[in-house]
DNA sequence: GATTGTGGGATTGTTGAACGATTCTACGAT
DNA sequence: ATCGTAGAATCGTTCAACAATCCCACAATC
């Protein structure tokens, strides 16, 4: 029965605009498609060969996404998250994440480590002076936070919402490096939490958002 | 200035497949068209005079909302959901709602409005036996407790949600009934917040999630 | 009788071309 | 320098076509 869901995901073949999404936020999120650069239906579909009604269905996947913004008869553009969209974004984190992570005793175990392993390897890591993955293990860390609330829905659109925070490090011209800042930040939660003391640890988060947020806003003001 | 924006609205004409979306929306969240139905591309398509690549296009914002499932080769359906849906809905909205409301006294006297006036027009409507706009007016209750995060992107995501639980209630054959049922508990979580009692509110309103999870999961099960 | 092929028919997935509508750009008039 | 206008480029929408896939009914097999 496991094997048969491991296959389900290659039977679940993906459509092409599914594909040609996929190769795009790819594209995107890597930052080789710059915030505010306009995608062309024309050019981008001749290259990758597919028609402009598939190209125009990958379009508005990446939109639902908020990787992309249509602009009626002007076409699509990589999203450039301004001052306005960063506080947006913190203060739907921060509701979510500090809601999220106030049901650590009520979760299942696996959920918890969830929350822990992120920051372990990270520290590791950093001790090896091995900063390469500290942006990923930063987010996932914040995955396993949403996690807690055990809601796909609530998951999903968290997932968006960190999507939509890497361009804002993108136009900030910091990717790495802001993350690698809160890496003390995390082990202090972490360690509040296994102590029991969650609300302390909640309140540590809520402090975190704050400090990310006027950081973050800074850089973009500065640009 | 005033006009200017008023007149904004119009002259940002939606693009065709975003007016039939529209349509097809409405119709659903009325009951026209019952969950788990298949919507074939030419009937309706035909039926609104609009092209195939035009309705797919609405297709797809509507199954951004999840009002429409996607199955591929095999169509479009409206959404049937099922009691783990309404699990994940509730544990979203437990989170969020619960999230928000803890910031009732950090917020601008108009959010705070936003959350009391929809319980104040309810019961003036039930005093009369008025219980027409229960539903929208529950509806709009929550969606005032939402605001409070004063995130664009939560009170989105949020609509979501409920949209998804009015389609919950569409196949457990209850819609304004339901609503009606949870006034109380409205009146009673306002009650609480305007004594300054932020905690105890926070707490009646997870209460208020686990009542009616349960009772809306059970009716599913009996369907 | 239940399960397993095996057709044909209907529907979706994708492409390409076409044309009106809208936006952008550059040039010239005031 | 500002404004208006013509032309080019691009988007919005439709239509037609064909391949790929799914569905359903019927026959074959155990």
């Amino acid at each position: 029965m496991s094997t048969l869901a491991q296959n389900k995901a290659d039977l679940e073949r993906a459509s092409t605009a599914q594909k040609v999404a996929d190769m795009l936020r790819e594209r995107v999120l890597d930052g080789e498609l710059e915030p505010g650069l306009r995608l062309s239906e024309e050019a981008i579909g001749g290259a990758l060969g597919v028609s402009r009604n598939t190209l125009r269905e990958a379009f508005r996947l990446l939109t639902r996404d908020r990787i992309l913004v249509h602009e009626h008869s002007r076409g699509v553009f990589v999203r450039r998250p301004t001052g306005a969209d960063v506080r947006d974004l913190y203060a739907a984190r921060r509701v979510i994440e500090c809601g999220a992570l106030r049901l650590w005793n009520d979760v299942t175990e696996a959920q918890r480590e969830a929350v822990r392993a992120p920051v372990r390897q990270a520290v590791a890591r950093a001790e090896k002076n091995d900063f390469s993955k500290t942006g990923s293990a930063n987010i996932q860390f914040h995955r396993g936070i949403v996690g807690l609330a055990g809601s796909t829905r609530l998951s999903d659109e968290s997932d968006r919402l960190f999507a939509e925070l890497m361009l804002a490090f993108r136009v900030a011209h910091e990717v790495d490096a802001f993350h690698q800042t809160y890496l003390p930040w995390n082990r202090r939660i972490v360690e509040l939490l296994n102590n029991g003391t969650v609300e302390q640890a909640v309140q540590q988060l809520d402090e975190y958002f704050d400090a990310a947020e006027k950081d973050l806003s800074g850089r973009l003001l500065a640009d």
